[in-house]
DNA sequence: GCGGACTGCTTACCT
DNA sequence: ACAGGTAAGCAGTCCGCG
């Protein structure tokens, strides 16, 4: 077995800064606000002897707010009767006036003086008290979470490593030949922007020491311990680490869990919880990097409450000190009401918490592609590993301690390879969205995008030593002037083009690369720049975005338009090229791929969270007039193209689908939108042909080497029976043979045969009762459906009873399906697939595991094989009713209420 | 009392 | 806990019919 030198010597690898040798590069990995020192302390990550240089604040930063100069004697008044806040009259920028303002600093002694209980947030109007301590510190020292820094005397001085000539080169030729093209290339502020944003992200991502660890505790079936509680005996730690270093300590057990098969090599049986949890600290402490799948919720807050119970130690009764923990109590964080378990954080190390970041909708759609749609361990390890955990029959609590150990150390293995698979992709885009965001990896790997967007734009205020903005200042900024098609929602969006129906030889399709992004860049969109307060902008004609009452600033640069911007043309223009470069490393080609990547999911957030209130810089118009300019460049591309005579057959907000056009077609209409429109059209793709019926978002296509793309079509949807589905993608591998016209007369019948064959097995009952089941995600708590009609609520209030028939009317389908689930004793939460088949019985459907297949409603099953398949067969000129015959009495019908 | 038109709710998808 | 637009299925209400 392959023994981590680190667990060898066993040495706590937590060092203080000043023992840090001067010239040695380290990377800041992580901030902390310490309550207790009432300081911030830092981590830094030595990437060649694996070690944690902890640092605490020397330089005697306070936290602070703003308040402006109207509040002067409000604040003077507080200031003298508290007597522990320092005024400062500071200059700052006002970018919704642009203008330099004058503002009162409040100097604080510590965070709570300000956003605590009685704290100066609560009595006087002040600007930025929202930001956490910490974030503060990194903004105004400038120090980056993923930057590298060394040590001279007790400072922190940034130390990042040099480019490459080859890649220096290549950004230098962005800088000065391609950008020469735009206007932005005479900007020398804009190319400044872009040199810092490469400077930074072009620097290497070392591999990190860490372990994954998971705790296997004794329970009830269907009952989850509770941190809180910690009643409970844990029975098994797993912990696999780099290098291939894997064990799993097992609490000794009694003979009836033992199945007299060997241990696998890696355990190692403990005669106590006590020994299991010292044994487990001592390994902790000598990495750096602690992964777990919900350990913030679970097994971090579990062993921790764990390790202060007497029953660890059933002889002496006696716990382990707090000291010898590797973790503390995280007190300084606002209390979450309703939770299991009370935060804990690692002393020394960062802990990053797998089950939140795989939440997390950047990650699971930008980064990932949603090859995951469910958040459990081992639905992401089946789509992203091709691997899955070790089912087991019953309970845990009766698992042999053989079975115990490899089930355990399997789930730590998943977890463990969640962060190393693909080149260690996922912790490399953390690193990089952490340059991004200015944000830990600790942070921004719990918190949504808003918030990455929020710390990367807080950063440039400070930076430019701008005043951050109130919200309330941004909801003053203008009238929506583009009213949502649908309801209930805030402002209009992109444009969808009317397909137009039947089978199109010869598609290609066109799309603006990153539209919204270009968009914000060319149109100078920002918070400050839409409806200026410059008088000359807003009298300018040139200045006013099409199709609303909004102007755009001429002169000065949005803030959000430069970051935004720059990034998107590093973006387009550098990072895609340079991990296409084979003159330069492999290693290097991958870290420039993962930067791409994170940029890209930055900017595809970047304009959604404009006009999403919980983001603090929200601001309807910037979204608004983002989307407006959108809907006019797709429109006026497609009245050029028609002017062209190219044929526009189908559009969705950044893209159009060309009827066979010319190579001059593309590149005359390509070269138009980039002169008239400032914006980059790309050839994306070309299908031998495309087949569109009279849906939007819904259309097969063909590329030409075959390969099939199915858009939005029901037969391609995750709820759709898999027997329907199955019989869909057969008929899709039909079509993806078609080359021409007469081979669809070829292709029509072998759809019909695959059709009639899979009616067919479905009546005569040859389908798994499995691939019959619809599966359907429930989004909420089973209880919250079905409250808002007064039918219902009269029903259930009179009769009082829960489990009739009547109480479940008004309730989707596959809530119905869950609550026949939970009347069995089974607990349906929030995030759960149901998987339901349509019966015959009163309530019209059961799940799966309840069904009979004589229950099965095989009528409603043509009826769910008609809708999904005539999507596509109306195109082909097929009626699923003729290939089937009339719709009839079933013959499973017939056999079953015959009897 | 019945059925079709309509609305609202929910989910899954597209960009 | 980033946006809006579209489709489909179900459940319920409204309304006219005769």
């Amino acid at each position: 077995m392959d023994q981590s030198p680190l667990l060898q010597n066993n040495k706590q690898n937590l060092t203080y800064w000043k023992e840090l040798p001067e010239n040695t590069r380290v990377m800041l990995i992580s901030a902390i606000y310490s309550g207790e020192n009432q300081k911030v302390q830092l981590k830094f990550y030595d990437p060649n002897l694996h070690l944690i240089y902890f640092w605490q604040d020397k330089t005697d930063h306070k936290p602070y707010c703003y308040t402006k100069f109207e509040n002067k004697e409000r604040v003077e008044e507080i200031a003298a009767i508290e007597k522990k806040f320092e005024l400062k009259t500071v200059p700052k920028m006002d970018l919704l006036l642009d203008k330099e303002i004058q503002a009162i600093k409040i100097i604080a002694p510590d965070p709570l003086s300000i956003g605590g209980k009685g704290g100066i947030r609560e009595k006087l109007n002040v600007w930025e008290a929202n930001i956490k301590y910490h974030e503060n510190y990194l903004y105004d020292t400038r120090l980056i979470p993923g930057s590298y820094y060394k040590r001279k005397g007790d400072q922190i001085i940034e130390d990042p490593y040099q480019m490459s000539d080859i890649v220096q080169n290549a950004l230098k030729n962005f800088l000065w030949d391609k950008m020469l093209e735009s206007k932005e290339a005479r900007n020398d502020e804009y190319r400044k922007y872009v040199r810092e944003w490469a400077d930074l992200l072009n620097q290497p991502i070392p591999e990190m020491k860490r372990i994954a660890l998971d705790i296997e505790v004794d329970s009830e079936e269907g009952r989850m311990p509770i941190p809180r509680e910690h009643d409970r005996k844990i029975t098994a730690i797993g912990i696999v680490a780099n290098g291939g270093f894997r064990k799993v300590f097992l609490l000794e057990q009694d003979k009836n869990h033992n199945d007299g098969t060997e241990l696998i090599p890696e355990a190692e049986i403990c005669k106590t919880e006590k020994e299991l949890l010292e044994k487990t600290f001592s390994i902790i402490r000598s990495y750096n990097v602690v992964v777990t799948f919900n350990g913030d919720d679970f097994d971090l807050p579990y062993i921790y409450e764990r390790s202060q119970d007497p029953a660890i130690d059933p002889v002496k009764h006696t716990i382990i000190p707090k000291e010898e923990i590797p973790m503390v109590v995280k007190r300084d964080s606002f209390i979450k009401k309703g939770i299991q378990a009370e935060p804990v954080q690692l002393k020394h190390g960062v802990h990053i918490d797998l089950f939140r970041t795989f939440q997390n909708r950047s990650i699971q759609i930008y980064a990932f592609s949603h090859k995951y749609s469910e958040y459990r361990l081992n639905a992401i390890s089946e789509a992203l590993l091709n691997d899955s955990k070790i089912e087991f029959e019953g309970n845990i609590s009766d698992l042999s301690i053989q079975k115990l150990a490899q089930y355990c150390l399997k789930d730590t293995e998943l977890t463990f390879r969640l962060t190393s698979f693909n080149d260690n992709l996922l912790l490399k885009l953390l690193f990089v969205i952490a340059r991004i965001s200015r944000l830990s990896v600790e942070d921004l790997s719990r918190v949504g995008v808003n918030q990455w967007i929020r710390g990367m734009l807080f950063y440039e205020h400070r930076k430019i030593n701008a005043l951050i903005p109130h919200s309330e200042e941004l909801r003053n900024k203008g009238q929506v002037s583009s009213a949502a098609i649908i309801k209930e929602k805030k402002y209009r969006g992109g444009l969808v083009v009317e397909p137009t129906p039947g089978i199109h030889f010869n598609v290609s399709v066109v799309d603006f690369a990153s539209l919204y992004p270009s968009i914000i860049k060319v149109h100078n969109l920002s918070y400050e720049t839409v409806n200026c307060p410059h008088d000359s902008c807003r009298d300018d004609p040139d200045q006013k975005i099409p199709d609303t009452t909004y102007w755009t600033c001429k002169e000065k640069k949005g803030i959000t338009s430069l970051l935004i911007g720059s990034l998107r043309d590093l973006r387009v223009n550098y990072y895609k090229q340079l991990s296409k470069d084979k003159t330069i490393s492999l290693e290097e080609r991958q870290l420039y791929t993962v930067v791409s990547q994170a940029i890209k999911v930055i900017l595809n957030a970047s304009y959604g969270v404009m006009g999403a209130e919980i983001f603090p810089l929200y601001c309807l118009p910037v979204a608004d007039a983002t989307a407006a300019i959108g809907r006019s460049i797709i429109t006026k591309t497609i009245d050029k193209c028609k002017e062209a005579g190219i044929e526009v057959v189908y559009g969705d907000t950044d893209s159009l689908f060309l009827r066979d056009p010319s190579q001059g077609n593309v590149e005359e209409i390509s070269k138009w939108a980039k002169t008239n429109q400032g914006v980059d059209l790309e050839l994306d793709k070309e299908y031998r042909y495309v087949v569109f019926n009279n849906l939007k978002k819904n259309y097969l296509g063909v590329l030409k080497d075959g390969t099939v793309d199915v858009k939005g079509l029901t037969g391609k949807k995750s709820h759709t029976p898999t027997f329907i589905r199955k019989t869909f993608y057969s008929m899709l591998e039909i079509l993806g043979k078609v080359n021409t016209e007469k081979d669809f007369d070829f292709a029509r019948e072998k759809i019909k045969d695959i059709i009639r064959e899979s009616a067919k097995k479905l009546e005569s009952a040859k389908y798994p009762l499995e691939e019959l089941s619809f599966n359907v995600m429930i989004n909420k708590s089973p209880e919250k459906y079905g409250k808002k009609t007064s039918e219902n609520i009269r029903t259930t209030s009179i009769d009082g009873h829960d489990s009739t028939t009547n109480s479940i009317k008004g309730i989707p389908q596959h809530i119905k399906a869950a609550k026949l689930f939970s009347d069995n004793g089974r607990q349906i939460k929030a995030g759960d697939i149901i998987s339901y088949v349509k019966t015959k019985t009163s309530e019209g459907v059961k799940p799966v595991e309840l069904a009979k297949y004589e229950e099965i409603d095989t009528e409603k099953y043509l009826e769910a094989m008609e809708s999904t398949f005539d999507q596509l067969l109306t195109a082909l000129d097929v009626n699923f009713k003729s290939i089937i015959g009339k719709p009839r009495q079933s013959n499973l019908d017939e056999l079953f209420w015959s009897n």
